[in-house]
DNA sequence: ATTGAAAATCAAAACGTTTTGGTTTATAAT
DNA sequence: ATTATAAACCAAAACGTTTTGATTTTCAAT
């Protein structure tokens, strides 16, 4: 049987009142008898009802984080780590995480009702933000604490971590430009998501600057998994006029592009340049490696994460929004360090 | 203001305990006062406080996921899939899911301890086992419901979902043995982990059965980061007699093998082939696409889940035990098809 | 001796449900 | 007309806490 505050209350022949105070370090208890009660508790193995604590603080003391699952195979190592990123901010500060997965749409939207109504959460991370998130004007109507990993269109009032996927797309197209090359393929993400217009956007005007213009032809949509990403660059490889470069949105989709250039015999890094955007850890030590953006997915998740329970505590009263230069990591795939290679 | 119950008796003008019985669905309440209540409730747009009803009923609908964190960067696009397949499964019957991470040790246990005393889980999913594995050992003793994906060495009166190792393993050994070759070198996993035991089992009894066995100098130990794969293929390719096959204990190590492998300008699926085992969705997309042992890891995440739900609702009394035969999956980096990549 | 303030303690209410063990009302059977 | 049965309803207790608003005790100051 689990031990509860009236089981030590009898023992040390106190009241619960003064059990729960003293268990609370209120000052309105006698010293004495608050370290036999606090010892008491101890030897009983006493641990407070959650449920019971919740109910009457009114408080959960638990974030939500509702996952969007756009693949049925929902294998993301950006995930993973953003999640442990949460998590682990999460229990250094005392709260618990429920976690759920749903595909973007009515049932999305429906999850997070069932949490508020239920009084479940005392607030959100919502991650991957869209230009019209259905999710934040929600959260914004019923006035519940959430932030955000991503920037919306739309509204703007609510707290925020951003990476600036304009500034580094920006430094993509200054790199690529500097290698002189003009044939330039992108595949961009879902243009419904909020980073893919930043992106393109840094990465038009970064180009423009160097007069280089993109081709509409020349622009296809993934959905950020590298299946995706070797298809879209097969079919780009095989047009009449070849790109040589590859520009994807995000590190699995260019992975998946290397695959498909290799496929076709082509030398990455010299026939045909690829960049990513995240720098997931297969990034570095993949064949040739790749060139990408360092954004640091895990200390983001850690700096959301903080930011809700801040938000969520009243610790302040304006939003907070960050945005975070990311940082271009030059590897073998623009042709860095090439020559390094040689047979046996 | 959130909507109770007692709102509703109010409104219809009869006591609580009618509002609650017609909301359960109890027959001792009039049809039309039932359907009465049922309308107001969901015009008022009522949703039952969970932890009143917890408190009152004593369980909790929740399950407990604490992840087992090796690494600081926590990217294992394995986990995000066991996670979707856990968590979408959860949802379905209605459960909720509690993520924690965690690294191995002693904190470990404490995080179970204190889920358990707070009564804040009806039973844990345990995930990647250890042959001694101290979260089983105290879940058995604490006699708390769970269940395990992968088994140990000690205990085995549990219930859990395994992977056959053992056979998948030896999948390999037949089809490298098939091929020819003698110098294979392995990336084992940590010792530790049950898995790793079973697969090397597989694979030396299967190697056996063709006269072929291993070398020690050419076993080593990675961390199941491709990262680590790709540092200790670098070791064993440098030996100065140079393995002609790569066998990794998982994909990822085995996609920085090959990466290693081709750094150093050595053609992989022909001067020294590479398996893996997983079948994570960048294996397919690699280049050349990876031969490896496909685990269905969302599937098993549901599986689980399952059927711990079941246990908590005490559905069957002895220990479900579920060992799955994995399937070999062959591709490029064993020389399969590989005469396709045509230059240009 | 009385008063006042401070220190220590506690009974009862509250949080929002479900469950227990009824009671009331209507209807049918004697 | 009484009794038995079924249908519809409900007051109160319970789950395990925290909080409110006391009350009692102690002791110093008058």
């Amino acid at each position: 049987m689990k031990v509860t505050i009236k089981d030590i209350a009898k023992k040390v022949n106190r009241s619960i009142t003064t059990v729960s105070r003293a268990l609370n370090g209120y000052d309105d208890v006698g010293p004495e008898t608050k370290a036999l009660i606090i010892k008491t508790a101890k030897e009983m193995g006493y641990t407070p009802n959650t449920f019971a604590q919740r109910l009457q603080k009114q408080f959960t003391d638990t974030i939500g984080l509702i996952l969007p699952t756009f693949s049925p195979r929902f294998a993301d190592p950006y995930f993973s780590e953003l999640l442990a990123g949460i998590g682990n901010k999460a229990a250094a500060l005392e709260y618990d995480l429920l976690v759920s997965t749903r595909a973007p749409g009515e049932q999305e939207i429906e999850a997070y009702r069932k949490l508020i109504e239920g009084g479940r959460v005392d607030g959100f991370i919502v991650v991957r933000t869209r230009k019209q998130d259905a999710r934040i004007d929600y959260l914004i109507e019923q006035e519940f604490p959430f932030a955000a990993f991503g920037r919306t269109e739309t509204k703007s009032d609510y707290s925020y971590v951003e990476e600036d996927g304009y500034f580094g797309m920006q430094l993509i197209a200054d790199h690529i430009a500097g290698l002189g090359h003009k044939k330039i393929a992108v595949i961009i993400s879902d243009p419904v998501l909020n980073f893919t217009g930043e992106r393109m956007n840094g990465l038009r005007d970064g180009l423009s600057r160097h007069n280089i213009f993109l081709k509409d032809e020349l622009i296809r949509t993934g959905d950020l998994t590298q299946k995706s990403g070797y298809e879209t660059a097969l079919e780009l490889l095989h047009l009449p006029e070849r790109p040589t470069v590859i520009i994807a949105f995000n590190d699995l989709m260019a992975l998946g592009a290397m695959s498909a250039a290799q496929e076709l015999g082509l030398e990455v890094g010299k026939d045909v340049l690829v960049t990513g955007f995240d720098d997931i850890p297969m990034s570095e030590h993949s064949h040739p490696s790749l060139t990408t953006v360092r954004q640091p997915v895990y200390t983001i998740g850690g700096m959301v994460c903080e930011m809700l329970i801040k938000i969520i505590k009243k610790q302040f009263e304006i939003h907070q929004q960050k945005l975070l230069k990311p940082s271009l990591v030059v590897r073998q795939s623009t042709g860095e360090g090439l020559n390094l290679s040689v047979k046996n």
